[in-house]
DNA sequence: GTTCTAGAAC
DNA sequence: GTTCTAGAAC
């Protein structure tokens, strides 16, 4: 596109451009040599078509046969299409919000897709009356378009974005989305690995011996996490049969919820004395898979042999994990919690929970948090959603 | 070749 | 929830 005239045609007819919201020229990219490879018509036939663009919006613009890129390279329509912006000093800044960004960005290229199989259909149609689109068009013709067929040794190349575009014009299943979990609510059944907390909570003076159960009360028992996945890791589980999760949890057990907080604090103010340099987070899963209702309070360190894989990650870093603070706030003003994120969260990439890098695998992701020292994201730090050595109000007596 | 993940079985 | 391991990824 820089060079313009390329050698025996760009063989494209249709660019798709990262464009700016405005839909400007400007930029240093793609989106400037496209704008100065077509002229001012372009920005004449954008105008046209819109004057703004919203992110994860696209607009397909005719490019007018004026224009030096569809004279010489053959290209017939631009489409101007608007990403998700993370930049906080332009418009709907995605301020970290990760679900939002996935589900723009996917609107995106939806919208990007339909635009360009409108151009291909209109095209195919106009075929038949009007042969004027000639060579360099055949990137979009049919395959089945004998006429077009022959000279042209980039078939293959050519099929294969058809393959790509048909499945799109059959359906736009690619929406149904979040139809899934529409408020059955199926009873969980648990397997008999999943009863270990269960039967604690039920008869605790039988673990009494075990080094890892640190208290019991009427109403809960806190202790070591078998299983750390950080330097310290422990449960406040409930003691109150039938309570398995927070989806059982209803405003009858707002008491219960915050005396097994207060349990939580207090434990995590002790390990703050033992270790300042420790910052910790307390919630719940949205979906746990022990039985049980309990309450994590997890040093933010992560650093643990026990956590190895990709769930044990998300489970404690995306919308998966819902700080105690929220879930009471909740119950209190709703009567119940909302069970936001569904299981897709836990097979998200892996990113940093201080700085949201990304890293490609478990290994990679452990080495990079060993190191990080990011501040952690504006939304922890309201709240009270971290206990550090810094927010809480040891007491030095 | 080794590293790493992901799915089955428990 | 963990362990085990086939095979994907590198």
């Amino acid at each position: 596109i820089t060079q313009l005239q390329s050698k025996g045609g760009l063989r494209c007819n249709v660019i798709a451009n990262a464009a700016n919201w405005r839909l400007k020229p400007g930029g240093g990219g793609v989106n400037a040599a496209i704008y100065n490879a077509a002229g001012e018509d372009l920005q004449r036939a954008t105008k046209e078509c819109a004057d703004t663009l919203r992110p994860g919006s696209s607009v397909a613009v005719p490019l007018p046969s004026t224009s030096p890129l569809h004279q010489r390279e053959g290209v017939t329509h631009i489409i101007h299409v608007l990403g998700p912006n993370m930049n906080p000093m332009r418009p709907d800044c995605l301020k970290n919000d990760y679900t939002k960004g996935s589900k723009i960005l996917h609107e995106a290229y939806t919208s990007l897709f339909e635009n360009f199989v409108a151009i291909v259909q209109s095209c195919m149609g106009k075929q038949n009356t009007e042969p004027a689109l000639e060579k360099p068009a055949t990137a979009v013709t049919s395959p089945n378009d004998s006429k077009t067929k022959r000279e042209c040794n980039h078939d293959s190349e050519r099929t294969k974005k058809h393959k790509l575009v048909q499945p799109n014009t059959s359906s736009n299943q690619a929406r149904e989305g979040d139809s899934k979990r529409s408020g059955v609510t199926t009873t969980k059944t648990w397997g008999s690995w999943a009863q270990a907390l269960y039967e604690l909570a039920m008869h605790p003076e039988n673990y009494k011996n075990s080094d890892s159960l640190l208290e019991i009360s009427d109403d809960f028992v806190v202790l070591n996490d078998l299983y750390p996945k950080a330097k310290r890791h422990v449960l406040v589980v409930s003691r109150k049969d039938g309570l398995d999760s927070l989806a059982d949890v209803k405003k009858e057990h707002l008491p219960l919820l915050r005396r097994m907080h207060s349990a939580g604090v207090k434990w995590a103010q002790k390990f703050l004395e033992e270790d300042s340099s420790l910052v910790f987070r307390l919630g719940y899963h949205s979906v746990p898979s022990m039985r049980q209702l309990h309450l994590h309070i997890i040093s933010q360190d992560f650093n643990s042999a026990s956590l190895k894989n990709k769930k044990h990650w998300n489970s404690f870093t995306t919308t998966f994990f819902l700080d105690s603070v929220d879930v009471i706030e909740e119950i209190d003003q709703r009567g119940s919690a909302t069970i936001s994120s569904d299981d897709r969260v836990l097979a998200m990439e892996l990113r940093c929970h201080r700085c949201r890098s990304a890293h490609p695998n478990i290994p990679k992701l452990k080495s990079h948090i060993a190191s990080c020292k990011s501040s952690f994201p504006s939304h922890l730090l309201q709240k009270d959603r971290l206990l550090s050595s810094s927010t809480m109000h040891m007491d030095c007596t």
